[in-house]
DNA sequence: AACCTCCTGGCAATCGATTTCAGACGGCGC
DNA sequence: GCGCCGTCTGAAATCGATTGCCAGGAGGTT
């Protein structure tokens, strides 16, 4: 009973038909042959075949089917931790759009362990994924050079490289910052502090250089002490950073965080020392994941759209795989400056 | 360059070590023939498989070997919504447990609509995954008969069938609502309310009966217009569903809300009409999301060990894949009753 | 010296579907 | 009536790895 009856194969179905498997393959794929130019079958045969595969509940072999074609309709995807809503997001998005395109999605948390992220990347690729969705913002640059020295398609979701050729999907972190930096100071912010993210990723360095920027411009104070880098973009680690900043003497008015979740863990801080928010300290941060606008008080922070930039990964790497013509090789997506209670102006005297 | 160099196979390591392919192949898994009781192979010969292999990079397809030993090593998931944390986290705990024994996980988010949770259960079978794991609380039972029907291997997450065969992970949800009631009785309440998960789902049902135990052990109010159900497990269900409980005449001062989506939106709701938690309504969760401990109120909450559930999934399923004995078919996981800021004593007077 | 045993590694079938090449058959024009 | 053409279907190779079976050779025993 256990392994008794095998699977149904394109055999069965000819043999039922009482055809050759390849007119059963032929008929189910509507193929057009050298002489044939449209698949048009004997009506009769057609029936035949339809009739036999629907009778035994015939399945083609996927495996099989991917071994001959070399492809395998189905997308490895690289992210960080798929509990971080930023990324489950962005997950959703690539699924629905992989979907539609007839895709399926394999996915792999690497837990920004290089080790994890190089073992799911040699799996894999020893599946013959198509192509990789890699949102793992830690990957070393030279694990993607690889990829890209062996011509094997990837698309980076909210990071780049440097390499002008690499696909990839992000927003325009710099300018973003800058803009929440010019919100802080409209409000009348004149010390505004920064919790960075980990240098060692694209997005922490160009927010944190947008900050610098908007200190600048805006002539705000500019003292070593207004900036922090926390070790991830986390609750935890946004919690540890702001207590060290507040445990310093940078008093600061505002504070802004490079993610949603480095706010958050903010926010805990300050509840624990008894802060009122924007009272005491305006909090903005960045991403705005689907609760942030739940949190009391309520954040500001910039949106990105991480549905559509799953979905824009997505749909550029399927065009890539597929041949059809890309337009521009980087996307940068609209952000927005979402502002709700968390910022206001600052208690005065 | 595009498409001229093809994949090195297990023939071009056989040409360059100058054997022939079997023999790398048996090099390569350390494989016992049938005079060889423990691949031992003349050291020389190893060698230079091993080099060869090493020279050209080989790497086996997985598609290859998946078709020939008609096993995949991957395992997919159905889930309802991949954004939810409750679900993240389970798909985590599973995802790393199968990464340990050597499996992938094909993701499906169903958005809890049964057209694309057919599909993608076809879409599975089609590329022979090994097993699925199914923690699609909306599937329908029959759906399932026919998988268990055709014995193809499945275990159920967070919800289980009637047919007592069936490999399910879940919890005691009744017990945990009735703990919930008694907590908040415990607290003196007397007028405790329960919106409802959607009815046809398992959890939603257990739930709603263990409370009406409760209600029942503990002598609370019992009146039809202290429960409402939600339409979904979603933020919005829960606020729309508190939104139908305030204007009626039902005046709880706890309500138990079937999960923390709900719960949340329930918070919502009441900064919006200005009420205090737990002062003017103790609010209690279900399930412990990972933000509910830094919601304002933190929430009182049932933990579920979600990591440890999507885990033991993976692993009960992988057992019975590999033919392991499997302890319990049901397997109970262990909840905890976590009591915070949002649940109090009620205002007297 | 003949025979047996034990290693080692090659041969070929197999997994299930696709596709090129070629053959068969029927009809039509001359 | 014969040849040609177009339409359909069959035969067989192919994708890449695994494995049962078998052959050949080395070494030991009688």
């Amino acid at each position: 009973m256990r392994t008794a009856k095998t699977r149904t194969t394109i055999t069965d179905v000819a043999m039922e038909a009482g055809v050759h498997p390849s007119t059963v393959s032929r008929v189910l794929n509507d193929h057009a042959t050298a002489s044939v130019k449209w698949g048009v079958f004997a009506p009769e045969t057609r029936q035949r075949v339809l009739a036999a595969a629907d009778r035994l509940g015939y399945r083609p072999s996927a495996l099989a089917r991917s071994l001959r074609l070399q492809r395998t309709l189905t997308l490895g995807m690289l992210v960080p931790d798929i509990t971080n809503p930023f990324f489950s997001s962005i997950i959703k998005g690539a699924e629905n759009a992989a979907r539609e395109r007839g895709y399926n999605i394999i996915l792999c948390n690497s837990d920004d362990e290089p080790q994890r992220e190089a073992s799911y990347l040699r799996v894999l690729r020893e599946r013959q994924v198509d192509g990789l969705l890699i949102a793992s913002s830690q990957m070393a640059d030279n694990t993607i050079a690889e990829l890209r020295e062996e011509a094997f398609p990837f698309v980076l979701l909210n990071r780049a490289t440097r390499s002008a050729e690499d696909l990839a999907v992000v927003v325009d972190n710099h300018a973003a910052a800058v803009e929440v930096v010019a919100h802080l100071a409209a409000l009348g912010h004149h010390r505004v502090g920064h919790i960075a993210g980990p240098q060692n990723t694209m997005t922490g360095v160009d927010r944190y250089e947008g900050y610098r920027a908007g200190v600048l411009a805006y002539r705000l104070a500019d003292e070593p002490q207004l900036v922090i880098e926390a070790d991830a973009f986390s609750v935890e680690a946004g919690h540890r950073a702001l207590g060290i900043m507040l445990a310093g003497p940078a008093r600061p008015t505002a504070v802004f965080a490079a993610n949603d979740l480095i706010a958050i863990g903010m926010l805990q801080r300050l509840r624990e020392v008894g802060a009122r928010v924007p009272g005491d300290l305006s909090i903005v941060g960045f991403n705005d994941i689907p609760l942030a606008g739940l949190l009391e008080p309520a954040l500001t922070t910039v949106r990105v759209p991480q549905l559509g930039m799953g979905a824009a990964g997505a749909h550029l790497l399927i065009d890539r795989l597929e041949g059809r013509p890309i337009g521009d090789v980087r996307l940068t997506m609209p952000t927005e400056l979402i502002i709700r209670a968390s910022s206001g102006a600052p208690a005065t005297g």
